[in-house]
RNA sequence: GCCCCUGUGGCGGAAUGGUAGACGCGCUCGACUCAAAAUCGAGUUCUGCAAGGAGUGUCGGUUCGAGUCCGACCAGGGGCACCA
C-alpha cells in the first residue's frame, strides 16, 4: 500500500508531462478520424469559477474518450475578450479596458491549467488580439460586398447623461441604470446584417439538426417566426395625394368580411401624411413615440389609436367603407405595418373596437346554425365554418383562406406572402472596446469600406474613460482619415461591432488560423462541423443563430462547403448556488456568510443576513465558489468527479461540500484498488461479466453524454471489484478501471497507470474493449406476478421456454397463497423477464 | 396570451410498457481504535411485531401489466410576447 493518493502531487506532475509532450496539439494533416470538441469561450470577467468549470469538464470527458478511441481531437480555448464590463471596469477602477481584459485572462489560463483540461493551448485565442479581429474586419468587408450589409436608422436606448447608448437590460424603468437619468429614444444609422435573407434556410436547416435538443431547435423556429398568409391591397377612397392604397398582411384570409377597421403603425407614410395635415394626428404619433419599448411598458400602455378620416373600399365588398386608424400596437416593422382588424375573431382587434365603437361582427361559427349568435365577451380566433360572408358560407376557414387568396391573385389585387418574425441583425455598438468596424465614411464617396491591405483598423489604446461617451469619437489622429477612394477629407467609422460577431466565427478560426487571411477553408473543413458543442441554453437562440448565419453567409460567398457550424450541440445545466444579502441590499459571497443555527450571519459584523434565491454562480449576485480551496484539500479529479455526478448534465446542479467529499472517496477508493493489483491467476467469470457490463454501459453514457450514468456504472465496478478475491480476472479489472476513469478523472487514471507498471501514459492508451457474448448471464431472476402484481422472483436457466417458466411460476409457494386453489385463467410469459398469472 | 419542459424516498437522481427507488449524499447501528480521523460491515420509501398493505403531483382511460402510453386538471420552470 502506497498511502493516499496525494492529488497536490499527481495533479501538477501530469499536467506538466501533457504539456511538455504537447499530448493535446491537434494535427490537422493526421489520418485519423477527426472530432472537434468545443465548449462555448468565456468571457474573461475575472476568475473562473465552479459554473465554467462543470462546462469545460463535459466537453474534456467527450475530447479525452475520443482520443482514447482513436480520434484526432481538436479541443481549443480561448476568450470572447470584447465587451461592456471591460468599460465598466475601466470607468470604475481608472484601468484601461485592456489591461483589465488581459490580466483576466492571464489570471483565468492559469486556473483553467490547474484543472487539467486536454485544451490545444497552442490555438488559444482572444477576440481582442487584432490578430483575430483583423480577420473578422477582413470578412465584415467581403460581406460588405457580397452586399450582406446595409445601414438604416434605427432608434436606440440614449443615456443623455453618461451620452451613450443603453442595451435594453440596462433600461431600468425606464432609467439609465448608472446615470439613473429617463432615456430617451433616439435615431441613429447603423449597420446591419442581412440574415434575413437566410430566414427560410436557418429554419429548414434546423431540421438537419438532429444532434441538438428539440427545445432548442423549437426556441430558433419561434424566434425566426415564420407565417404564411395574403399580402393585399385596400383602395384608398378618402385621402389625399400621391398614395393611392393601404397594404395589409393577414395570416387569417377567411375573416376578410369582418373587416371592421383598418390600423396603421404609427410610421407607416400615411400616417405621417396625415400628421402633416392634422395637427391632432401629429400629437398622437409624439404620444406613440414617448412610451417605452419594455414589455411591461407595452402592457400598460394599453391599445390607444387615432381616427384618420381617411378610410379604404373593402376589396370584396364595393359599398363597404373602412375608416383607417393610426394605432400604437401596429408594429411598422412587422409585416406591412398594417393591419384590417376583425374584432369578432382576434383579441386585439375585439379590445380596440370595443373602445371605439367599431362594429363586431362574426363570421366564423361553430356551424351555419349559429350564424347570428353574437361575439361574447371575448374574440373567438378559432377557426370553423364561415357564416355571413357571402360566397364563403359553409367553407372551412382553411378552405374559405385558401379560396380567397385564389381570388386575390387571380383580380390582381392580392398576393399568398410569407413573412418572419426574425429582423436584420442590427451589430453597430457605439462602444469603444469591440472590433472597429472597417468603414471610413467620405462625404463624397459615402461609406467606403477600408481595403484589405490597410486591415487591422486597430483599436487606438491611448484612450481616457474620464469623460462620458465613447473615446474613439474624440480621437482625431485615429478618426481622422483620408478616402480611401478619393483621398478626400473622411472620418472612421467610430462604432463598433456587436461582441456576438466575434463569437460567430470563432470555431473556424480554431480549426486553421494562417496568419495573413481569416482561416484556410481545406483546413477548416478538416475539422468542421464542431462535432460536439457544449454551452449554456442561454445561449440558445442568438448566438447560436448568429454563429448558423455566418456560417451561411460565407458559404454563399463560395468561402467555405459547410452550411451548419455545430452537429451536435448539448445545453448544459449551470451550477447554481444560494445567493447572501446584508442589511443594506449588497450582496455577500459565500465564504462571507456563516450558518448560525437555522440563521445566516455576517462573519466578520456578526449582522444578520438574509439568504435569498438559488441562483445561477454570476459575479454579480457574489455567489460563485472558487476551485483553488478545493483543489486545494481535494484535488483537480475530486472536483470533475463531482461535476458530473448526480444530476445529469442538461439540469442544473446546486454546489455542495458534501458531495465532493464523496468524490474524493472514490477517488481514493480506486487509488486503493490500483494498489491492491498483484500477479494472481484464476478466472472469475462473474467478475468478467460485470466488467464487460461496465465497459459496454460506461462507453455508452459518454457517447450519449450521460455522465452521472457513467459514473453511477463506475460505483458499481469498484464495489464489485473491491469485493473479488485475488485472480486474474481481478488484476485486469482493475488495469481497465483505470481506464474507465480516466476521461473523468486523468490525473488519478496517469498516477495509477505509472504505479501498476504500465508503459507510457493513459492519454495515449486505447480505450478497452468488450466482448457482447459476456453481456448475457446464464442464470436470470424471473419476475413472478399474479394479476401484474409481483408475488415472487425467482432464479431460472436463461431461455426457458413457455411451458417451463409457466410450470415454475406456478410451483411458487407465494403464488399458489394468492390463487387459493383457483386454475390461472391466462399465462403470459416474457423470456427470461417475467411470467405474469392472470387469474 | 401563445409555445415548450418538468413533477419519483430526507436530498441529487436510476428505471427498452415488464422486480420502482440503481448509484451518490445524508442519517442509524456495528467493527477496528486508548481515542479520533480514515476505512470496513449492516440498515435506510411509508405503514406494520410479522404475514401483508400502500406508494412515482391529482383524477380518469388503454393494457395481462403504466413512473413510462392517452385525456383532463394541479403545481413548478423556461422561451416568446401588441407578430396581424
Amino acid at each position: 500500500m502506497n498511502g493516499r493518493f496525494d492529488p497536490r502531487l499527481a495533479d501538477r506532475r501530469w499536467q506538466d508531462r501533457w504539456a511538455d509532450e504537447r499530448c493535446f496539439e491537434a494535427d490537422s494533416t493526421s489520418e485519423k478520424p477527426k472530432t472537434f470538441v468545443l465548449e462555448m469561450f468565456p468571457y474573461p470577467s475575472g476568475r473562473i469559477h465552479v459554473g465554467h468549470v462543470r462546462n469545460y469538464t463535459m466537453g474534456d470527458v467527450i475530447a479525452r474518450f475520443r482520443r482514447m478511441q482513436g480520434h484526432e481531437v481538436l479541443h481549443p480555448m480561448g476568450w470572447d475578450a470584447f465587451g461592456m464590463p471591460a468599460e465598466n471596469a475601466a470607468m470604475e477602477r481608472k484601468v484601461h479596458p485592456g489591461a483589465w481584459t488581459r490580466a483576466n485572462i492571464g489570471t483565468m489560463r492559469d486556473q483553467l491549467k490547474r484543472i487539467g483540461f486536454s485544451f490545444d493551448w497552442s490555438r488559444e485565442l482572444a477576440t481582442c488580439d487584432p490578430a483575430y479581429y483583423g480577420h473578422e474586419q477582413a470578412l465584415f468587408v467581403d460581406l460588405f460586398n457580397a452586399g450582406l450589409v446595409y445601414r438604416k436608422e434605427s432608434e436606440v436606448n440614449w443615456d443623455p447623461v453618461d451620452m451613450t447608448v443603453l442595451a435594453n437590460e440596462q433600461v431600468i424603468d425606464g432609467k439609465g441604470w448608472r446615470s439613473g437619468a429617463p432615456v430617451e429614444r433616439r435615431k441613429l444609422n447603423q449597420w446591419f446584417l442581412k440574415i434575413t435573407e437566410f430566414a427560410d434556410d436557418l429554419l429548414d436547416g434546423l431540421e438537419t439538426l438532429d444532434r441538438w435538443p428539440e427545445k432548442v431547435r423549437l426556441m430558433q423556429e419561434n424566434w425566426i417566426g415564420k407565417s404564411k398568409g395574403l399580402n393585399f391591397r385596400f383602395a384608398l377612397t378618402k385621402p389625399a395625394g400621391g398614395i393611392s392604397d393601404v397594404e395589409v398582411f393577414t395570416t387569417r384570409p377567411d375573416t376578410i368580411f369582418g373587416a371592421s377597421f383598418v390600423a396603421i403603425a404609427p410610421g407607416h407614410p400615411l400616417a405621417l401624411l396625415a400628421a402633416e395635415n392634422d395637427p391632432s394626428a401629429a400629437s398622437f404619433l409624439e404620444e406613440c413615440k414617448a412610451g417605452g419599448t419594455s414589455a411591461a411598458e407595452i402592457e400598460t400602455a394599453g391599445k390607444k389609436g387615432h381616427l384618420t378620416g381617411f378610410s379604404v373600399r373593402h376589396p370584396l365588398d364595393p359599398d363597404l367603407q373602412l375608416p383607417i386608424f393610426i394605432a400604437n400596437f401596429v408594429l411598422s416593422d412587422y409585416g406591412t405595418g398594417a393591419i384590417f382588424g376583425v374584432p369578432g375573431h382576434d383579441q386585439r382587434d375585439f379590445e380596440f373596437a370595443n373602445q371605439y365603437q367599431l362594429p363586431i361582427m362574426r363570421v366564423v361559427a361553430e356551424s351555419l346554425e349559429f350564424a347570428s349568435e353574437p361575439i361574447g365577451v371575448e374574440a373567438e380566433p378559432a377557426p370553423g365554418i364561415m357564416v355571413n360572408s357571402q360566397f364563403l358560407n359553409g367553407m372551412t376557414s382553411e378552405v374559405a383562406s385558401a379560396e380567397i387568396l385564389r381570388r386575390a391573385e387571380q383580380a390582381g389585387w392580392g398576393l399568398g406572402s410569407t413573412i418572419y418574425r426574425l429582423r436584420d441583425w442590427g451589430v453597430s455598438r457605439q462602444r469603444y472596446w469591440g472590433t472597429p468596424i472597417p468603414i471610413i465614411h467620405c462625404e463624397k464617396c459615402g461609406a467606403v469600406p477600408v481595403p484589405l491591405d490597410q486591415l487591422p483598423v486597430i483599436l487606438p489604446e491611448d484612450v481616457s474613460f474620464d469623460v462620458p461617451g465613447n473615446p474613439l469619437d474624440r480621437h482625431p489622429t485615429w478618426k481622422n482619415v483620408d478616402c480611401p477612394t478619393c483621398g478626400g477629407q473622411a472620418a472612421r467609422e467610430t462604432d463598433t461591432l456587436d461582441t456576438f460577431v466575434d463569437s460567430s466565427w470563432y470555431f473556424i478560426r480554431f480549426a486553421s488560423q494562417p496568419s495573413d487571411r481569416p482561416f484556410d477553408r481545406v483546413e477548416a473543413e478538416s475539422w468542421l462541423p464542431v462535432t460536439q458543442y457544449i454551452g449554456g441554453v442561454e445561449h440558445a437562440i442568438l448566438h447560436l443563430l448568429y454563429a448558423r448565419f455566418w456560417t451561411r453567409a460565407l458559404k454563399h460567398m463560395g468561402q467555405i462547403g459547410l452550411t451548419e457550424p455545430f452537429a451536435g450541440l448539448f445545453a448544459q445545466g449551470m451550477v447554481t448556488h444560494e445567493t447572501y444579502r446584508a442589511g443594506d441590499g449588497s450582496w455577500l459571497s459565500p465564504g462571507e456568510v456563516r450558518k448560525d443555527g437555522d440563521d445566516w450571519v455576517h462573519i466578520e459584523s456578526g449582522h444578520p443576513v438574509a439568504p435569498g434565491r438559488i441562483e445561477k454562480m454570476s459575479k454579480s449576485r457574489r455567489n460563485t465558489i472558487a476551485p483553488e480551496p478545493i483543489l486545494e484539500k481535494y484535488g483537480a479529479d475530486a472536483l470533475r468527479w463531482f461535476m458530473l455526478s448526480d444530476s445529469p448534465a442538461e439540469r442544473d446542479l446546486e454546489w455542495s461540500e458534501a458531495g465532493i467529499e464523496g468524490a474524493s472517496r472514490f477517488v481514493q477508493r480506486v487509488w486503493r484498488l490500483a494498489n491492491s493489483i498483484g500477479s494472481s491467476s484464476g478466472t472469475d467469470a462473474a467478475l468478467d461479466r460485470r466488467l464487460n457490463r461496465a465497459v459496454a454501459a460506461v462507453g455508452e453514457a459518454i457517447e450519449g453524454l450521460q455522465f452521472n450514468k457513467a459514473i453511477a456504472q463506475l460505483y458499481e465496478l469498484v464495489t464489485a471489484i473491491e469485493k473479488a478475491p485475488a485472480s486474474q480476472s481481478r488484476d485486469v479489472a482493475i488495469r481497465a478501471l483505470i481506464l474507465l476513469v480516466a476521461p473523468m478523472a486523468p490525473h488519478l487514471a496517469e498516477e495509477c497507470w505509472d504505479f501498476i507498471g504500465e508503459q507510457g501514459m493513459v492519454v495515449d492508451a486505447a480505450w478497452p474493449s468488450f466482448d457482447p457474448a459476456l453481456l448475457i448471464d446464464d442464470q436470470v431472476t424471473l419476475a413472478i406476478q399474479v394479476n401484474g402484481k409481483l408475488r415472487d422472483t425467482l432464479s431460472a436457466p436463461r431461455g426457458l421456454d413457455q411451458a417451463a417458466a409457466e410450470a415454475l411460476a406456478l410451483s411458487s409457494e407465494k403464488v399458489q397463497r394468492q390463487l387459493s386453489g383457483a386454475a390461472p385463467r391466462k399465462v403470459i410469459v416474457v423470456r427470461d423477464r417475467l411470467v405474469n398469472i392472470v387469474a
